[in-house]
DNA sequence: CGCCAGGGCCATA
DNA sequence: TATGGCCATGGC
């Protein structure tokens, strides 16, 4: 018997396909892109990913000042901010000498907390570094799932972590099924849960818990 | 013109 | 622990 998220997972995967997640061209960007969507369009994130693809490279960002950081990525908003939070996160990258690799040897949960340890970086930003970056395998509470699960009438948890834990329970620990699950939320979202509840053009209108007024 | 986007931190009580 | 304020751009 399946799980009801295996379900949405399911009807989201028939209707639009494989995401092949995240719009990056290397896990460095895909990086300097988690911190910089933060609380932002993917847009106007993209516009500052933009401005850095002469930098995309961790000696490069290293060299940059925090200011001239920040002007580089102004279009992403909250630009201070982001600038302060990329440069800490590159001072913990380089005690590993940037090494992806070696990263990836560390114990998944150490290697979390050690993220979230980080100034600037919270359990959401972690989490997508955690499986767009090192290849683990973990759900990602965006406010695009909180609000695809509640329009259904889902009775989630508020805790980010338990709201995680609630939905990682019932799916097998596997890294495409949360990269792609993650993904088709982000692209179902486009189109639908933006202002109706739900609606019967909705793919997952079958699913729907809540009872339609 | 006002609203808000793929968060997270900090001050206060 | 829990709420509120703050950061800031660009699209609609």
């Amino acid at each position: 018997m399946k799980h009801k998220y295996q379900l949405i997972y399911n009807k989201l995967y028939e209707h639009y396909g494989p995401q092949r997640w995240w719009p990056a061209e290397t896990p460095f960007e895909m990086m300097m892109g988690s911190i910089l969507v933060q609380n932002t369009s993917w847009r106007n994130a993209d516009k500052a990913l933009d401005n850095l693809k002469p930098f995309l490279k961790p000696e490069a960002i290293d060299y940059l000042s925090i200011d001239e950081l920040a002007h580089l990525i102004r279009p992403s908003g909250f630009f201070n901010i982001k600038a302060k939070r990329i440069k800490s996160y590159m001072k913990w990258f380089k005690t590993y000498n940037y090494d992806i690799d070696l990263i990836k040897k560390i114990d998944r949960h150490q290697l979390r907390k050690e993220l979230i340890s980080i100034q600037g970086i919270g359990p959401e930003t972690a989490d997508v570094i955690l499986i767009y970056a090192f290849d683990i395998p973990i759900f990602v509470v965006d406010a695009y799932a909180r609000r695809i699960f509640y329009r259904l009438g889902y009775d989630m948890p508020e805790s980010y972590d338990e709201f995680r834990k609630q939905i990682e329970k019932d799916l097998p620990m596997d890294l495409m099924l949360y990269n792609e699950f993650h993904a088709l939320l982000v692209e179902h979202a486009k189109e639908h849960c933006k202002t109706s509840p739900i609606c019967e053009s909705c793919p997952l209108f079958g699913l729907c818990d809540r009872r339609l007024a």
